[in-house]
RNA sequence: GGGCGAUUAGCUCAGUUGGUUAGAGCACCUGCCCUACAAGCAGGGGGUCGUAGGUUCGAGUCCUACAUCGCCCACCA
C-alpha cells in the first residue's frame, strides 16, 4: 500500500542504479531505427547549475519518448576539457599552494591537470545520476582522449593542406590575464566610462600642431604615423609632412587614409599598427613600421622608454600625468565606449599583433550557407528563428584564431626547423624539429563533437548509424561559439549537417529576471532543489514553465506546486491500486463499459493523439498542461468520483489502463515516480523506462457519449453553484428524473429523493436544455439574493443573444464564414434562447 | 547602426495555421476534514491582450508606425 503522500526521498532512492545495472541506458538494438543525441559536453571545471540541469532534462524527455517508442537511442555522454576555464582554475589552485604554474615543467602540470579532470569528471557523473539522465556511459567520451585527439588532428592537418587553415600575424585579441591569444566570440564588448585625451602633436620646425584625440595614450609609443581622411580640407597642407611624437620626440608622417572619419574626434588619427586593428591595416596600406609596445602580461615594454615595466593602465595615467607637464594636453574629454573584455577572466582584451593559426572561415561559411537553402540537408531550428542568427553570422564571420598560448588542450600538429614548417598526424621523423607550444581553441575540438565521438575520422559503424545526429538541445547563447562551428565542421567533414534539429532553449533566470551568476550570489544549485522537492518535481517544472527558445525564471513556488501535482498523481494512483487489490490483468475486460467510462477512454486517447503531436514539435509545455490538465480535471475530478459509486471489473480495469498511460506519458518527464507507482500495476512489465510508449486507438474514441457526458458535467456545475449560492442543505429533498449519474455526481443519496407529486411549495429548481432538478428548501431568506443572481443572468443571455444574432444578420459573415461555425452559432443562440425562458420563468415565478 | 525577443489577470507565464464568451499555476473570496489526496475538495471574482492606425465578415494572433524593457551582432581612433 503507498503512503498517504508523495515521498520523494523514498522513491527515487536505488532506481538509477537499477536501470543502469539492467542495461537500459545502452543503445545499439540493431533492428529498431536509430535516434541519437550528444550531449553537449559540460565543463569539467566546476559543478552543474540549472542551466545544465535544463539543457539536460530536455535531452532525456526526448531519448526516454523515443526508447519507448521503439527507437534504438542513444544519448553519449561527454565532457569538454574547457582549455582556458580549467587551465586557469588548476593555476590558481597551484598559486594557493605556492606554486608558480607556469615554472612548473609541463608534463608535471599535465598530470595536476588530469588529477583536476578526474575529480571533477566524478562530480559530474554525481550530478547527471541524480537528474535521472539516461544516458549511454558505454560511450562516453572526453573531448581529450585518444579517439578525439585524433580527430582533431586529422581535421588540422586535412583543413591545412586545404589551404583552409594558416599561419599568420595578426591583430588578435590579447588576454593578459590568461596570456593567451582569444577568438572574437571570446570578446565581450562592454561600455567602459573612459576618455578621450586630446594631444598636440606638433609639425616639425613649426609651432602648430595637430590635435589628436585618442582613448588609449599609453600606446603612443608605437605610434608611426597620423591619419587624416584626404577629403579633410581641414588637413591637407599637413598631408606628408612630419609630426613630433610627443614623449617619444621622433619624427613620424602625416598621411592621408579614408579610415580617419572628418566627422569623428578631431579628424586626426594616431596609427599604431600593433596595437589596433584598423591601424594595422591602415599600416600595411602605408607600409609603416608595426611597434610592439607591450609584454604578454600588459606591462609595458622597452618601447615604452621610461615606462618600461608598468602596467598598461598605470602608464595610461603617467603619460597622461606628463603630457600635461609638457603642455602637450589640451584636454580630457569624458566618454563612454564599448571595451572589448575577456569572456574567461573578464580583464580588457588587448589588440595585440601575433603570429597565431587561423581557420579561413568564408569558404567554409558560404557552404553552410548554401546548405540551408535546401529542406533535406539544413539544421532545422527550434523555434525557427534562430537560424538566422546563425545564417548571419556565416555571413559576417571572420577568420578564426584557433591557436591558444596555453598547455590545456590539443597540442598543434606543426613542427618548426629554422624557417620550416611541417604539418602533420605525426612528428616528423628527422632530428631537429620541434613542435609547436601551442594548443587549440576548445571550440576546435567540440566543433567535431558530433561526429569525433562516433569515431570519426574512422568509418565505424557507430558513425554510419547515429551520424547525422537527430537532434542538438542547446542554449541560444551557445550558437555561435558551437553550433555554427559542428555545421560548418560537420558539412565540411561528413558531407552531410551534423543534426536534423537544433532545438534552442533560453536562459535561467533568478525570480526577479537576473541572469544567475557566481557575482550576484543568485545561483541555485540543483542539487538542492532535489534534495528539497525531488528530480521529478524539478525536470517537470523545468521543461513545462516556458515555451521553446524563452528564458525561464526560477520560482520555487513552481516547484512546489509541481510537487503538489506529483502528489496528487500519488494519491490517484493510491486509490487505484487500493481498488485493484483483488485485480488480475487477466480478468482485464471491457463488457458493458459506462458513459463515464467512455468518456474517459475517449479523453485519455485524444491526449495520447496531442501529446504525441508536441512532443514531435518540442512543445513541451503544452505537453505538460495537457497531461496536466487530463490527470487533475479529468481522470481525478470526474473519472474517480465516478468510479467510486460503479467499482466492477471493467471499472477497474479502465482505471487501470488510464493511470498506466498516464505514468507512461509522465516518465520521459518524472521517471522515478512514475516508474516507482508502475511496479505495483497488475500486468505491468519489466520497467517503464523500456515498455511502448501510448498509442492512440481510434476504437476507443466515443464522441456521442463523450458529449452526452460533458453535458451532464455542465449540469452537475450548474447545479452545485446554485445549491452554493442559495445555500440549499446537504440533505435537502430531491426530485430528478434524469440519469442516475447525475445523481451520483451530485452524491445525492437515494434517500433524499422524492416523486414529482411531493413537491409542494418552497422548492427551488436548476434546469438546462436536457436535464431539471428540484430541491426542497426553505428559501424565504434568500429570494432577494436569487432575485439578483436571475437578473445578472438574464442580462448576460440577452447580451449574448443580441451580438450573437446580429452577428448571425451579418450577410459577409454568413457567406464568408466556415459552415459549421456559423451552425455552431446558430446552435448556440438557439440554446442561449431557451436558457434565457427559463431564466424568465423562474423570474416571475419567485416574484410572485 | 543592423537584427531578434518581450509587453496578456495582483505575480509568473501559455495562447500552434486569424474563428464561439482569451487560459493555467500561485495569490484572493465563499463553503467543506466526503474512507486517494486539507500540499485537498466544491464553487467564485479578476484581463478594453503596451499605444495608434490598417487589412478582414472576424485580430491577442496578420501589416505599418511608435513606446518601454531585454538580448544578439557590428562600430566606436
Amino acid at each position: 500500500m503507498l503512503e498517504t503522500k508523495y515521498n520523494h526521498l523514498e522513491v527515487e532512492k536505488n532506481k538509477y542504479e537499477m536501470w543502469k545495472q539492467k542495461g537500459y541506458f545502452n543503445s545499439g538494438d540493431l533492428s529498431k531505427k536509430p535516434y541519437c543525441i550528444v550531449i553537449p559536453p559540460p565543463n569539467v571545471t566546476g559543478k552543474l547549475h540549472l542551466g545544465h540541469a535544463w539543457d539536460t532534462t530536455l535531452q532525456d524527455i526526448l531519448i526516454r519518448y523515443k526508447r519507448m517508442d521503439g527507437y534504438d537511442a542513444l544519448w553519449l555522454p561527454g565532457m569538454d576539457h574547457a582549455g582556458i576555464a580549467t587551465q586557469a582554475k588548476v593555476d590558481k589552485k597551484l598559486k594557493e599552494q605556492g606554486i608558480q604554474p607556469r615554472e612548473m615543467e609541463r608534463e608535471d602540470w599535465l598530470k595536476v591537470a588530469w588529477d583536476w579532470k578526474e575529480e571533477y569528471a566524478l562530480n559530474i557523473h554525481k550530478q547527471w545520476e541524480k537528474l535521472g539522465l539516461s544516458l549511454d556511459y558505454s560511450k562516453e567520451r572526453f573531448t581529450l582522449d585518444d579517439g578525439l585527439s585524433k580527430a582533431v588532428r586529422k581535421v588540422f592537418v586535412d583543413l591545412y593542406n586545404e589551404g583552409l587553415i594558416y599561419r599568420g600575424e595578426r591583430i588578435i585579441n590579447w588576454d593578459p590575464e590568461a596570456m593567451t591569444a582569444l577568438s572574437t566570440e571570446e570578446v565581450i564588448y562592454k561600455e567602459v566610462e573612459g576618455a578621450f585625451y586630446h594631444i598636440k602633436y606638433f609639425i616639425e620646425d613649426s609651432d602648430t600642431y595637430l590635435e589628436v584625440a585618442t582613448t588609449r595614450p599609453e600606446t603612443l609609443f608605437g605610434d608611426t604615423a597620423v591619419a587624416v581622411n584626404p577629403s579633410d580640407s581641414r588637413y591637407q597642407q599637413f598631408i606628408g609632412k612630419n609630426v613630433i611624437l610627443p614623449i617619444v620626440n621622433k619624427k613620424i608622417p602625416v598621411i592621408a587614409d579614408e579610415h580617419a572619419d572628418p566627422e569623428f574626434g578631431t579628424g586626426v588619427v594616431k596609427i599604431t599598427p600593433a596595437h589596433d586593428p584598423n591601424d594595422f591595416e591602415v599600416g600595411n596600406r602605408h607600409q609603416l613600421e608595426r611597434i610592439i609596445v607591450m609584454n604578454l602580461d600588459g606591462t609595458m615594454n622597452e618601447n615604452a622608454l621610461g615606462y618600461q615595466g608598468l602596467d598598461r593602465f598605470e602608464c595610461r595615467k603617467k603619460v597622461v600625468e606628463d603630457l600635461e607637464k609638457q603642455g602637450l594636453l589640451i584636454q580630457i574629454e569624458p566618454m563612454v565606449h564599448s571595451v572589448g573584455h575577456s569572456e574567461r577572466t573578464d580583464v580588457m582584451i588587448e589588440p595585440y599583433l601575433s603570429k597565431q593559426w587561423f581557420v579561413k572561415m568564408r569558404p567554409l561559411a558560404d557552404r553552410v550557407l548554401e546548405n540551408q537553402k535546401n529542406d533535406t540537408t539544413k539544421v532545422h531550428f527550434v523555434p525557427e528563428r534562430f537560424e538566422k542568427v546563425m545564417n548571419h553570422w556565416m555571413e559576417i564571420t571572420y577568420d578564426w584564431c584557433i591557436s591558444r598560448q596555453l598547455w590545456w588542450g590539443h597540442r598543434i600538429p606543426a613542427w618548426y626547423k629554422g624557417d620550416q614548417v611541417y604539418v602533420g598526424l605525426e612528428a616528423p621523423k628527422e632530428e631537429g624539429w620541434v613542435q609547436d607550444p601551442d594548443v587549440l581553441d576548445t571550440w576546435f575540438s567540440s566543433a567535431l563533437w558530433p561526429f569525433s565521438t562516433l569515431g570519426f575520422p574512422d568509418e565505424t559503424e557507430d558513425l554510419k548509424r547515429y551520424y547525422p545526429n537527430q537532434c542538438l538541445v542547446t542554449g541560444y547563447d551557445i550558437i555561435p561559439f558551437w553550433v555554427n562551428r559542428m555545421t560548418f565542421q560537420g558539412l565540411h567533414f561528413t558531407g552531410q549537417r551534423p543534426f536534423k534539429d537544433c532545438f534552442i532553449h533560453g536562459l535561467i533566470r533568478d525570480k526577479q529576471g537576473r541572469k544567475m551568476s557566481k557575482s550576484l550570489g543568485n545561483g541555485v544549485d540543483p542539487m538542492d532543489v532535489i534534495d528539497t522537492y525531488g528530480c521529478d518535481a524539478l525536470r517537470f517544472f523545468l521543461a513545462t514553465s516556458s515555451a521553446p527558445g524563452m528564458d525561464l525564471r526560477y520560482d520555487e513556488e513552481k516547484v512546489k506546486s509541481t510537487w503538489n501535482f506529483i502528489n496528487k498523481l500519488w494519491n490517484a494512483s493510491r486509490f487505484v491500486l487500493m481498488n485493484l487489490e483483488d485485480f488480475k490483468i487477466e480478468d482485464a475486460t471491457y463488457e458493458n463499459l459506462t458513459l463515464s467510462e467512455k468518456w474517459i477512454m475517449t479523453k485519455k486517447n485524444q491526449l495520447i493523439k496531442t501529446v504525441r503531436k508536441h512532443m514531435d514539435q518540442y512543445e513541451f509545455n503544452v505537453v505538460g498542461t495537457e497531461i496536466y490538465n487530463f490527470v487533475w480535471n479529468d481522470f481525478c475530478d470526474w473519472y474517480i468520483e465516478l468510479a467510486k459509486a460503479h467499482m466492477n471489473t471493467t471499472t477497474k480495469t479502465v482505471l487501470r489502463d488510464t493511470l498506466e498511460t498516464i505514468l507512461k506519458l509522465l516518465h520521459p518527464f518524472m521517471p522515478y515516480v512514475t516508474e516507482e507507482i508502475y511496479q505495483m500495476l497488475p500486468g505491468h512489465e519489466e520497467s517503464i523506462m523500456i515498455s511502448a510508449y501510448p498509442v492512440e486507438h481510434k476504437e476507443e474514441i466515443y464522441e456521442n457519449d463523450m458529449k452526452t457526458l460533458e453535458n451532464m458535467i455542465a449540469f452537475v456545475t450548474k447545479v452545485r453553484t446554485y445549491k452554493l449560492e442559495n445555500q440549499v442543505p446537504k440533505d435537502a429533498k430531491v426530485y430528478f428524473d434524469g440519469d442516475s449519474l447525475i445523481l451520483d455526481m451530485l452524491k445525492i443519496h437515494e434517500d433524499q429523493l422524492i416523486k414529482k407529486d411531493e413537491l409542494v411549495n418552497n422548492y427551488g429548481s436548476v434546469k438546462n436544455d436536457n436535464y431539471e432538478i428540484y430541491f426542497v428548501f426553505d428559501q424565504n431568506q434568500n429570494i432577494e439574493k436569487e432575485l439578483e443572481l436571475l437578473q445578472k443572468e438574464k442580462e448576460k443571455l440577452e447580451a449574448n443573444i443580441k451580438r450573437r444574432t446580429s452577428l448571425l444578420e451579418n450577410k459577409n459573415y454568413v457567406s464568408k464564414a466556415p459552415q459549421n461555425l456559423v451552425d455552431n452559432e446558430r446552435n448556440t443562440l438557439e440554446k442561449e434562447k431557451q436558457e434565457l425562458e427559463i431564466v424568465l420563468q423562474k423570474y416571475n415565478e419567485l416574484k410572485k
